[in-house]
DNA sequence: GCAAAAGTGTTCCAGATACACCCATGA
DNA sequence: TCATGGGTGTATCTGGAACACTTTTGC
């Protein structure tokens, strides 16, 4: 066996939570506080202590770093495991990576920019800084997820509220893709999937003919994958 | 905080390898020589020591309870990361759980049966026994994302040797979905999708008419998936 | 009445499906 | 010569893509 520390591997838990701020697809970041990477951006995470599981542990971590209520964000798919060999400088780690989806989420803590620089913000993927550990790649993974997710589930949902007009359902496919959709093709496409319904009711905002509200079908994550043959 | 046991989170890593048998996709398990669950069936896995990454506890792992070479196996995704709340009784714990194909893998300890009942298998998801920990709903969902995985890579390129008949590789899809499919179809659809190549040689095997061999054009695992628009 | 977003149908094309026979070989 | 699996083409259907105008509202 190589002779490396002695320390036990140490468990981290990180979410990555998207949100479509001004129509574009948008990451939670906090500046981070500590060596190592201090005053870089990353991915909010925290270490699971003992007594906790991964959930709970991403749960206070959120809240802590991010001053984000987990209950506001909706989780999609099987948490990933990344290794981080350079979490802990006394050993090596393993994150929990966590993905979620949101909407109208505000980030920030209570005695902000004070405590130690963190400074939690949704930033938009067009536009990341430079990242601690691999956590560039890591979103870039996400987003490719997130991109095959749309395809075939109804996660777009979780980027918006309750109740929504197809053109929100249509911009949150625009964010994700990075490309405009045609719009009645769109619109045949999504509701012959069937995971939105109307509402009945309608949204009348601005100077032009209100939009239908719809909702989701399902309100956890449904595959709408076609067969093979 | 909830009073519960003050040892830290443990890390495990546990490898799902899958292998055609008898044109039935299976698993490779193990049964478990120890508390908790001994006797019963699992995926096998370790946990993560000191100076190991989990890649390397993983073929670690591998090796001791399967006798199984990680080198003849070929990992397929980022691992997942499960809570496994009874995996040790004295604290919570985590797995990381690596999904892997292979061909013509032979499990089986040189001491076999003798040591503690272990006794590696590629058992056919058809006929699973039941599972220690919830390691039965850890298949059924990787199976799902195996599925998925063949419709948009070239996976199924790892389920068998380097070079392979066109009908080996049907074969590999049939086990998957499990359901026949067209030849004529699935080769127009196969060769479209540009991810296999001719070796030029063929394979004389039997009464019959020779088949051409193919290889995977690429030996890593690609995506083959179409745009949105 | 005008600006602004909502809503709506048809034509065209590509890719999926259904389907049956001949070919090369070993025994 | 026969049994066995390998290899091939066409007609049809379905779902995706391209494309422009009318409707309803607030100002």
């Amino acid at each position: 066996m190589p002779k490396t520390a002695a320390t036990p591997p140490i468990l981290t838990v990180d979410g990555m939570v998207f949100q479509i701020m001004d129509g574009k697809l948008s990451v939670l970041l906090v500046q981070r506080g500590f060596e190592p990477f201090k005053g870089a951006w990353a991915l909010p995470g925290v270490y699971i202590e003992a007594g906790e599981n991964s959930h709970e542990a991403l749960e206070r971590g959120l809240m802590q770093k991010t001053g984000v209520h987990l209950s506001s964000v909706r989780l999609v798919e099987q948490p990933f495991a990344f290794d981080a060999p350079n979490r802990d400088p006394r050993a090596y780690a393993v994150s929990v990576m966590y993905m979620g989806l949101c909407y109208g989420v505000q980030a920030g803590l209570p005695d902000a920019a004070a405590t130690n620089l963190q400074n939690p913000h949704f930033t938009p993927l067009s536009k990341l800084p430079p990242l601690a550990y691999d956590h560039a790649a890591i979103v870039t993974f996400a987003r490719n997820r997130l991109k095959s997710l749309m395809m075939y589930t109804n996660a777009a949902g979780f980027l918006l509220p309750k109740t929504f007009t197809l053109s929100q359902l249509q911009q949150a496919y625009e964010a994700i893709f990075g490309a405009p959709l045609d719009k009645r093709n769109f619109r045949k496409r999504i509701l012959a999937l069937n995971f939105v319904q109307e509402t009945g009711k309608s949204d009348r905002d601005g100077a032009h003919r209100p939009a239908k509200l719809y909702q989701l079908a399902a309100d956890t994550l449904q595959n709408y994958a076609p067969a093979f043959e």
